[in-house]
DNA sequence: TAAAGCGTTGCTCTAAAAGCAACGCTCAGG
DNA sequence: CCTGAGCGTTGCTTTTAGAGCAACGCTTTA
């Protein structure tokens, strides 16, 4: 009587569908012309249930069919099958509609304050139910949360692109000789010449920065020697550092805009290549699929972001 | 972005088999493996389960698959769902081991004792997660119950087969004349005439009663008038009457085995063919699916009862 | 840089589902 | 008592979906 095969096959949906129209419908008949489906279909795909349940789930009677005992456990657990269904697609559709969702994003420091104003108030505003990780970090260690998925968005200043790494806009920032309002090299005209900004006491970031690299490069270009007086990790001191003398660093424009707007700091620019074609990048892990909050806080932020060029935007 | 279409449709199982099966796996080429399934045939399923969320569902390395946000969402779904469906095996498991489940049997009055002395009390003992309802009641409420489905099984005796009700075991219990033992027709030889019997004062059960309808036929075949001086509808009061006077009454030799063999009353047979002929008969309900407690149930009544034929017992 | 491993795709083949017509049966009504 | 409508079921065919096979493009590793 027991069928003694495994149980181990899982219960089809059609099985379950019909066999529950028809014990609903009351009739196969009844749930055949309800689901515009043949009678015999459904007798054959309740029978085939029954055989993989090893146990006889319908009366069937010559009016109709009613559910036996163990039909009526099915019965049941279809029903919470159904709403745990609708449940599941309920949460998708919330994830769908951005009500739901989390976003992980690695940015490079200084440049929080500028993604916080111009992108993220609103759309965290808007989204409130959205789960937001804003994660500040050394360029190099943005570029490898992106890579090794702890991060979906990455924004970095002159980040070193590797495979697997997709930047999907960019916009050029230049990297600045950062220096007091009434310092001497304010006087000058611009762009500066290298040596001239070399001849004052020097602030660099720590290795491992974006800048850092475009600084290292830029001394290997120009065979010159910087001999830096103060090497930070923070560009917050380096501001300080050359807000309160005559020192001089080098940090992108953008990342100081309210020190230039308080008029506490200028940014002069500088006649090196390097120097004038840092970008920022947007990036993200390539092949990532990104989930429908990640990707709409991306287009938010490469279409509200000045960004000039937008490469390979693959949403 | 987001699929338009109803999600209406339910998820299929081998989507999800696959699915869960290439994630756990790590690769799809590893659930190929496992499963003995082409690549391309976990791959092609997964994509079919994605385009019916209208999600992206996992991420495609090199190396591998892993779940996105949405994957991960699905995949607890499905872990949920699997416990519930082993859950949903299990309860069908113990119903079919007959651990659990509900049987209701309706009986004559009378073989109450017979049927908890012979088997249910064995049957009860050896099963006690089973809920066994015993529903006593007179013959034709015990047919009518069983053709109502109120009750499984019905033990009646001599009942009026009815269409739609299959006897599947029968014992032959002739009706006989019952009497105190000292009663001046113990005397007699057996099988008695019938005139003898009514010579005495006589007790009979109610209208309705299987026993009464088989007296009712003797009466009309026999062209005889039997004027009872106590009618009742308990066997009880029946034997009280015969027991503690000169009256007699008729009822089965197997309704009174207790007071048979204390010697409290004595069965005399009776000289007519609808007396000798009369049956106790195991019912149900014409194709009507039992529960595995119920067949076995039924098998168990059908094997210890003194039956001697069984008709179509189709379990 | 070459080889191994991954997911994917076009194609073919097989197995499952669906449609169709007819049968046997139960059950309500004349 | 009998008839007819309605039901579930069964053999058959047609159609669809699943599965196998070989090859491609790609990423990752030695």
């Amino acid at each position: 009587m027991a069928q003694s095969g495994t149980t181990e096959a899982h219960l089809n949906v059609r099985w379950l569908h019909y066999f529950h129209a028809a014990l609903t419908a009351g009739s196969i008949r009844a749930a055949s012309d309800r689901l515009d489906v043949e009678p015999s279909v459904i007798s054959r795909q309740i029978r085939q249930l029954e055989q993989a349940v090893g146990m006889s789930l319908i009366e069937r009677h010559g009016r109709g069919v009613k559910a036996t005992e163990a039909g009526n456990i099915l019965l049941d657990f279809y029903r919470e099958r159904d709403v745990a269904e609708q449940t599941l697609f309920g949460q998708l559709a919330e994830m769908d509609g951005l009500q739901r969702g989390h976003i992980s994003l690695s940015i490079s420091e200084g440049y929080s304050d500028q993604l916080m104003s111009g992108v993220m108030n609103d759309f965290c505003a808007r989204h409130p139910q959205l789960t937001i990780e804003l994660n500040l970090a050394a360029v190099n260690d943005v570029v490898r949360q992106v890579y090794e998925g702890q991060a979906h968005i990455g924004v970095a200043y002159a980040p070193r692109l590797i495979p697997g790494i997709t930047s999907v806009a960019s916009a050029r920032q230049p990297l600045c000789a950062v220096v007091h309002p009434l310092h001497p090299l304010t006087r000058l005209p611009q762009p500066l010449a290298l040596d001239e900004v070399l001849k004052w006491p020097l602030g660099l970031a720590s290795h491992g920065y974006g800048i850092r690299q475009l600084i290292d490069a830029v001394e290997v270009m120009s065979k010159r020697h910087f001999r830096p007086s103060l090497v930070s990790n923070s560009l917050a001191t380096l501001k300080q550092y050359v807000s309160s003398g005559n020192g001089v660093t080098f940090i992108g424009q953008v990342a100081l805009l309210h020190e230039i707007r308080r008029q506490q700091l200028v940014a002069l620019k500088i006649d090196h290549p390097v120097f004038a074609e840092a970008e920022t990048h947007v990036i993200v892990r390539q092949h990532r699929p990104l989930s429908p909050a990640a990707k709409q806080l991306l287009t938010e932020i490469t279409h509200l972001w000045p960004f000039d060029g937008q490469s390979g935007l693959s949403v």
